[in-house]
RNA sequence: GCGGACGUGGCGAAACAGGUAGACGCCGGAGACUUAAAAUCUCCUGCCCCUCGGGGCGUGCGGGUUCGAGUCCCGCCGUCCGCACCA
């Protein structure tokens, strides 16, 4: 008889769902685990992406719980955000109807694939009683000084009125409407992320359990940089300023200098310009094009020199020209440096173009000092030359020098600078959560009362026009002033949907409906043990939800520091790429196999094959989980996506494939299911049991789930190959326990088929027997000169002098000596023997 | 440019602490069962040579350390990822 998944997923499903199996206790004596993965976006139907995600979560939530854990597995929607606009604009739906669609898809698609979530958990960001509360927790940061605005410099598109993403520009051109990007200053809302970098940086220290990879580009991005900030005096005052900040990490140049450059956002450019119609064209073409990385990299370096000069701040008879440079960055350091063309390659190519000195301050040896630089600025380390008092120190002890200097005579400081900038997280979009703020002429912004909140969007928009429909909204937008009541305009940004998602997994640990989160709730789940999602979120997401996850700490809201203990980072799905002879792009459901060829199956074309790349609309090669799942059931989708690739690299989706792990779903019901009450021992099938046992606990701990898979196979091979005995009847009773967290649905029919009481959902994980885990008997090599040449089969811990003895009165080891003696021998015991002749 | 990861059969991979390289799966081959097919089962399957006992080569390339290197060290080559005028 075969293992039926159409009728059984079913089934098991229900009685899951019934009984309430997956359901987390609050107060359950019980050790807690908190698995999560990322929440979905709910952009229309799962894909092969989430089938993979939620799987490994699925393996560890099910394994936690027959580990003895109390299990909190849920599952939620990331609901707000702009495809639900764009499909409004496209569609002509409501976002709100649009989105709420697509999650009653994806929820019954998920619920398909027969994962344990606590459905009762639910909870989908665009619901006022998710925003609602994250408006009060908003509140909560501005009133503690960590939210606050300021204008700040946009990409603006014109046409359709909205402010864009960086990754939204393609060349300087909005990404939907084609048009030229502008930079447009707009008064924005933040947060104060900079205000932690030093804890963000420092705690990624204690995250053990995260991969290095991801705190290695948290660090990057929030980059912390030393150096000294220092002023130059002006030789001459101007328009009210009368020196100027610099940022430098290599002060022990400081006698390299030969300029000083200013962002041209700076205020002294500004203050010149006003005088001089030369440097105001130069500002206003710096001001042109979005800060697209690709426009940055061919960018040339200009510059303006403004004829004015400062003072060297180590010798009152030195100046040096200020310039204006568009490679000069308003927003890092004090958006001023002084340039060393001969120790920075930057400074070089700008040096070199505008005949500016390029003198050597470092050297690696005495004869080098005098050598001139040419085609490249020496950015190495070495010994400070041609710099008066600190001819001769190392760099890093000239940089201690003139910093000592600087603060002992009052011209500059010692300081960090990050990377990382404060938060932006106005948008100007329709769906995403309102910022609970209402602007007053008398009062200026003031904060909605709590009593007010949830400030929920109006149903009744209209997407025919570009902008944002907030804006233009006949009275949503009208609000009395809290604070005087007199007339007030509500605020029309919503938040970054990043804020959404900063909090969610807390939420999920405990949903008062009076409150963002009761505090000892959500600290009884907290910190998540194990997190599990894409790397493509290893900065934003991340970052964004540990430093939510402080500020709350700070406010004393919540006394967890990081919110995710243990994280995983799963790789991609990807399939192989098709490619018609005329270029345009083949989905796998068109293709077919004919004569060794893979051709389009309705022309008979012969297709050009790529290798397998990440599943995307562009280049047609995903493939829909949900008919697969239709057809082999969700256990044999759910045995693919664990097998042969590791979790953490890409897995190539294939026909194969999927066949294999349907073959092996049927070859288990079949092994479980047959023989159940033979009489009988067998110890070698027992010792395998167990240590498979112990595999597979490990592996699955480790995330390893391609060697729990390949362990598992081993025991099913054995188990085949096994006469009937009592043993072989417990193994396979074992071998479902260890397979149930995997492929549920068959686990459970074939438990129930033997007569277990119970759901094998609820049952105990195998203890290993430590005593089987050892094998009495080895395989010990024998090697002549390293090489193998024959291999005994010896009592575990025979004696170094036994083994030694066996080996040369080995036939093939006499051959392979060939008459000589061993002049020495090498005996590992349990390994090896290695005779050298 | 800066930072990082990874290179093992036809393919996905395994090898825990330097000790039998290729477990396990896929593809492929041979056979059994069957009127036949599907399904299932058994065996083979790194490359080359071979007198069929075995021999040689082999973990991107070149060196080194060691009795012994996929694993450690030095130098290259290649692929992928992140950041990108960060002073």
């Amino acid at each position: 008889m075969r293992f039926n998944p159409l009728t059984a997923d079913a089934h098991w499903q229900k009685v899951w769902e019934e009984r309430g199996t997956f359901r987390a206790s609050d107060d359950s004596p019980r050790r807690k685990a908190y698995i999560l993965e990322m929440f979905p976006y709910p952009s229309g139907r799962i894909h092969m992406g989430h089938v993979r995600n939620y799987t490994m979560g699925d393996v560890l939530a099910r394994y936690k719980r027959m580990k003895g854990f109390e299990v909190l597995h849920p599952m939620g929607w990331d609901a707000f955000g702009m495809p639900a606009e764009n499909a409004a604009m496209e569609k002509k739906v409501h976002p709100g109807a649009w989105t709420r669609q697509n999650i009653a898809t994806m929820r019954a698609q998920l619920k398909r694939l027969g994962f344990a979530l606590d459905w009762s958990r639910e909870l989908a960001t665009c619901d006022p009683a998710y925003y609602g509360h994250e408006q009060a927790l908003f509140l909560d940061l501005y009133e503690a000084g960590l939210v606050y605005r300021k204008d700040s410099e946009v990409n603006w598109d014109p046409v359709d009125m909205t402010v864009l993403a960086n990754e939204q520009v393609e060349g300087g051109r909005g990404w939907r409407s084609g048009a030229l990007v502008e930079r447009r200053k707009l008064s924005q809302w933040f947060l104060r992320i900079t205000d932690f970098a030093e804890e963000l940086l420092e705690g990624l220290g204690a995250l053990d359990d995260w991969p290095d990879k991801v705190r290695l580009m948290q660090e990057n991005w929030i980059g912390r940089s030393k150096g000294l900030r220092f002023r130059f005096r002006m030789a001459e005052t101007l328009a009210g300023h009368d020196s100027l900040d610099v940022f430098t990490t290599r002060p022990d140049t400081i006698f390299g200098a030969s300029f000083a450059a200013i962002s041209p956002d700076h205020p002294i450019a500004a203050a010149l310009a006003e005088g001089d119609p030369a440097l105001a064209a130069f500002l206003a073409e710096c001001k042109q094009g979005a800060a697209t990385a690709a426009a940055i990299e061919t960018a040339e370096k200009k510059g303006f020199g403004t004829g004015i000069r400062v003072v060297h701040p180590l010798d009152p008879e030195w100046t040096l020209p200020v310039w204006v440079a568009n490679f000069v960055l308003m927003e890092y350091g004090t958006g001023a440096i002084f340039g060393v063309p001969g120790h920075d390659q930057r400074d070089f190519e700008f040096g070199t173009k505008y005949g500016l000195p390029i003198r050597r301050v470092v050297a690696s040896s005495a004869e080098e000092a005098s050598r001139p630089l040419a085609g490249e600025a020496d950015s190495g380390g070495g010994i400070i030359v041609n710099s008066r008092f600190l001819d001769g120190l190392s760099v890093e002890e000239a940089k201690t020098q003139i910093v000592r200097r600087a603060e002992a005579d009052g011209w500059g400081e010692g300081t960090t600078v990050w990377r990382l900038r404060d938060w932006g997280v106005s948008r100007q979009r329709y769906w995403g959560t309102p910022i609970p703020i209402v602007h007053c002429e008398r009062c200026g912004p003031v904060a909605v009362p709590r009593e007010d909140l949830p400030v929920v969007l109006p149903e009744d928009v209209d997407f025919a026009k570009p902008g944002n429909p907030l804006d233009r909204h006949p009275s949503w937008n009208k609000a009395a002033c809290p604070a005087c009541g007199g007339a007030a305009r509500r605020e029309t940004d919503t938040l970054d949907t990043f804020v959404d998602s900063s909090w969610y997994f807390i939420r999920f640990a405990s949903q008062p409906a009076d409150r963002p989160f009761d505090k000892d709730a959500a600290e009884a789940w907290l910190p998540v043990d194990q997190y599990i999602g894409g790397v493509e979120h290893a900065i934003l997401h991340l970052l964004y939800a540990r430093f939510w996850t402080r500020a709350l700490h700070r406010i004393g809201r919540l006394d967890i520091e990081e919110p995710f203990q243990g994280l995983f980072t799963q790789g991609m799905v990807t399939h192989e790429t098709y490619r018609a002879p005329d270029g345009r792009w083949v989905a796998p459901d068109e293709v077919e196999e004919r004569e060794g060829r893979l051709v389009l199956a309705a022309t008979g074309e012969t297709l050009d094959v790529g290798r397998p790349q990440a599943m995307s609309k562009s280049k047609r090669n995903g493939v829909d989980p949900e008919p697969i799942v239709d057809q082999y059931g969700a256990d044999a989708v759910r045995w693919f996506m664990l097998s042969d690739s590791p979790p953490e690299r890409d897995l190539a989706w294939n026909e194969d494939g999927i066949e294999g792990a349907w073959r092996f779903v049927q070859r288990l019901w079949r092994l479980a299911t047959a023989g159940a009450t033979e009489q009988g021992e067998d110890r070698i099938l027992r010792r395998k049991t167990h240590q498979t046992i112990a595999a597979v606990g490990g592996s699955i701990e480790a995330l390893a789930f391609n060697k729990a898979v390949a362990s598992l196979y081993e025991l099913a091979n054995a188990v085949e190959k096994a006469p009937p005995s009592a043993d072989r009847a417990e193994a396979a009773r074992n071998m479902l326990l260890l397979v149930a967290p995997m492929i549920p649905h068959v686990a459970e029919e074939a438990w129930a088929a033997l007569g277990n009481e119970g759901l094998i959902a609820d049952a105990a994980w195998p203890e290993a027997d430590p005593a089987l885990l050892v094998e009495d008997q080895v395989t010990v090599a024998i090697q002549v000169n390293g090489k193998l040449r024959d291999t005994l089969i010896v009592p575990k811990g025979a004696p170094r002098e036994a083994l030694e003895e066996m080996a040369l009165a080995s036939e093939k080891i006499v051959r392979s000596l060939d008459g000589k003696v061993p002049r020495k021998v090498i005996v590992v015991p349990d390994r090896l023997v290695n005779l050298v002749a």
